[in-house]
DNA sequence: CTGTTAGCGCGTTCAC
DNA sequence: GTGAACGCGCTAACAG
C-alpha cells in the first residue's frame, strides 16, 4: 500500500490530474495549490510510480546493459567492470535507470536480447562482450531497439556503436617492437569473432608492412583473452618458429599470462624476449615488470555509450565513436637481443 | 507499438482473457485454444509487458542492487564487481531482473534508497558498500522494503545481511603472524564507519590476547581500503615505533600499498617486514611476492545475499548469513627478523 | 486554473 | 470453457 497520486489529491482536496499537473511542472497551476501540493507529497513521501507512468508514457527511462556471460568475464578482471560503472554514472546523469541483462552464452538462450528489452520496455539497449557469430545479434539489430554496441562497429538510424582505435593502438605496439630492433614478433590475438581482434589484425599487418617485414600466418594465435592463453599462445608460437624475440598481445591478461610462462621457463623478461599488451588494466601496471600495453580508457567508453544511446532516444542518429587507445611503455619490452648470444665468455 | 495481448487475442479469435489464462499456465482452457494461443504469441512475438503486469500484481519480480559510489569502487577493484557478479546471477536464476542504484556519496543525495525503490517498485533490495554512518540506512530499514545488507549485520523480519567471518579471519592472520614470532604487529585497520573494520579489529584483539601480547592503540591505523592507505599507514606506524616487524592490513589493496612503500624504502618483504592482506583479490596472487591473505569469495556472498533476498519475499525471515573466511598463506610473510642484525660482518 | 473522462496492458473477479 | 467488466497508478485530451 504505497502511496499513491490519489492519496496527494485526497489529503490537498484537488484532484489527481491537478496533483499530476502540480508535480509535473505545468504552469497552469495556480502557485497556491502546487505549494500546497508539493507540501503534501513531500509530507506523505510520495513517489509516482514508474511502472504506472512507463505504461501510459511509453517510456521507461530505463536502459538494458546486456552482457554476455557477465560472470565469466569476471576473470576477464574489471574490464567489463568499468565500463559497467561508465554506463551506469552517464546514464544516472542523464535521468535514466540501468537494467543489467545477462545471456549466459549456454543457458538462457531460448530468450533473446530484444525480449528482454521487449518485457521490461527498457527505453534502449547497451551491448558488450558480444561475439559476431551471437546469434541474437542480429535479432536486436532488427527490431527498432535503440541501441549501442561496444566494441562491434556496426551503425544504423537507431544504433550506433563505440569502441577503441584498435587498429593505430596495435600498430603503435608493433611499430614500438619494431623499432626496438625485433623481426620475429609472435602476434597472440582473441578469438577471431570478436571486432577488436579483426581491427588488431590489421594493425599487425600494417605495422609489419611499414617495416619492410613479410607477413607470415605462422606468427599468428588466436585465443580466448585470458591469462592461459597468453601462455598457450607463446608455446605453439615458439614451437613454431623458437627464434621469436618478441610477443605482441591482444589482452594483457594473455600479455601476463605469457611473461609469467617465459619467466618460469628461464627466460628473462624483457631482456629476452620482449611483450606487449592491450587494455591497460589496473594490473599491467602493478606488476614486475609493469606491462608495456595499449591503454584505452574503458570507463569513459561506457559513458560515451550511455550518452550516445540517449542521444538516440532523443532523436539524433547513430553514429560510430571512436576512442582514442594509446601506447605506454613499461618494462616489459626492450631492445632485442643478437643473434649471436654472448655467453661462455664473461667468467 | 509493440505487440499487446490484445493482438494475440484478436488473432487467435478468443478474449484477452483467455490469452491470459493460457499464457499463463491456467488448467481451464481447453487444450486446442491454448495450443493454438502458445503458437500465435510466438508467432507475432509477443512479450508481456512487465510494467502492465506488475502494475496489477504489485510485484515487479526486480530487485534493486544499491551501492554506495559505484564507480569509486572501481578502484577497490572487483570487490563490488564479484558481488554484482554472483547477486546477478542468483537473482536471474530465480526470475529476478537487476536493477543498479547508486549514490555518489556527495551528489544525489536528495534521493534516498527508499524512494529509489519505491519508484521503481522492486520487490526487494540489496545493499553494499554502506556506511554505518549513511543517513539513508536507517530509512531503508524503517520501511517496509525487504533488504538484504552485505557487511552491515543487522537483522529484521524483512531484511537481513550477508557477511564473511571476519572476526575469526582476522585472528587467522594475526595468529599466523604470532607464529611467525613477530611482537610488534602493526594493524592497518579500514575506516570505522564500516562493520568490517570493527569485525576484523576484534580478531586482532582476540589474537592478541591470545598470544599475550598487550594491546597497544599507536599500533593501529584507520585507512579507507586504497592502496594509498597501505602507504600511509605504515608510514604513521612505523614512526610511532620503528620496530614493528609485520603490518596486519584490513584490504589486499592497502597490503599491496605497504608492500610497495616498504619495498621502495629499502625493507625486503617478508625478510625483513610480513604484510597479510585481507579479501583474496585475483591481484594478490599475481605479485612478487604474492600475498598471504584472508581469503573471502565475494562471488558466493552475492549468491547468498541474492538467495537471502528471495527467500524474505517468499515469506521467510530475515537472517544473518556468514561465509567462511580462511587464511591463504602466500610470500609476503615469514619468521619475524632477529632484533640484534647481523649487520656490517659479513663483507 | 481545474475537474472529468479515457485509456496505457494486464490479471482477476464474476457471470454465462 | 470462455468473455465482459473492473482496476492497478498515472498522463493526456477535452471540457468548463
Amino acid at each position: 500500500m504505497p502511496v499513491t497520486i490519489r492519496d496527494v489529491a485526497k489529503q490537498a482536496g484537488v484532484s489527481i490530474t491537478t496533483v499530476s499537473r502540480a508535480l509535473n511542472g505545468y504552469p497552469d497551476v495556480s502557485l497556491e495549490t502546487k505549494r500546497k501540493i508539493h507540501e503534501i507529497a513531500k509530507e506523505l513521501g510520495y513517489q509516482p510510480s514508474t511502472l504506472a507512468r512507463g505504461l501510459v508514457m511509453k517510456k521507461t527511462h530505463s536502459v538494458g546493459l546486456v552482457v554476455e556471460d557477465l560472470s565469466k568475464s569476471r576473470k576477464g578482471h574489471h574490464f567489463m567492470f568499468d565500463i559497467l560503472c561508465g554506463v551506469h554514472d552517464r546514464a544516472n546523469e542523464l535521468g535514466y535507470d540501468v537494467i543489467l541483462f545477462t545471456v549466459s552464452s549456454a543457458e538462457q538462450r531460448e530468450t533473446s536480447y530484444a525480449d528482454l528489452c521487449k518485457a521490461r520496455q527498457v527505453d534502449g539497449a547497451i551491448l558488450m562482450g558480444i561475439r559476431l557469430d551471437d546469434i541474437y545479434l542480429h535479432d536486436i539489430l532488427q527490431s527498432d531497439i535503440p541501441c549501442v554496441m561496444l566494441d562491434v562497429p556496426f551503425v544504423g538510424s537507431v544504433y550506433g556503436s563505440v569502441s577503441s582505435e584498435n587498429v593505430h593502438g596495435a600498430k603503435s605496439a608493433m611499430r614500438h617492437l619494431c623499432k626496438l630492433g625485433h623481426k620475429k614478433i609472435g602476434f597472440i590475438n582473441g578469438h577471431q569473432q570478436a571486432a577488436v581482434s579483426q581491427e588488431r589484425f590489421e594493425g599487425y599487418l600494417q605495422a609489419l608492412e611499414e617495416a619492410g617485414i613479410a607477413f607470415d600466418a605462422r606468427y599468428v594465435y588466436y585465443g580466448n583473452f585470458e591469462q592461459i592463453d597468453g601462455e598457450n599462445g607463446v608455446k605453439e608460437l615458439e614451437s613454431r618458429d623458437p627464434e621469436i624475440s618478441a610477443y605482441f598481445c591482444a589482452s594483457d591478461l594473455m600479455a601476463l599470462g605469457a611473461v609469467n610462462y617465459l619467466r618460469s621457463t628461464g627466460r628473462h623478461v624483457p631482456a629476452d624476449v620482449s611483450v606487449v599488451g592491450f587494455d591497460g588494466i589496473d594490473l599491467a601496471f602493478m606488476t614486475y615488470p609493469s606491462l608495456t600495453t595499449v591503454v584505452q580508457d574503458r570507463y569513459e567508453m561506457g559513458k560515451q555509450a550511455a550518452n550516445l544511446l540517449v542521444g538516440i532516444l532523443n532523436g539524433e542518429s547513430g553514429k560510430r565513436i571512436v576512442l582514442p587507445a594509446y601506447l605506454h611503455e613499461g618494462q616489459s619490452t626492450a631492445a632485442a637481443p643478437q643473434t649471436i648470444r654472448m655467453s661462455g665468455n664473461c667468467m
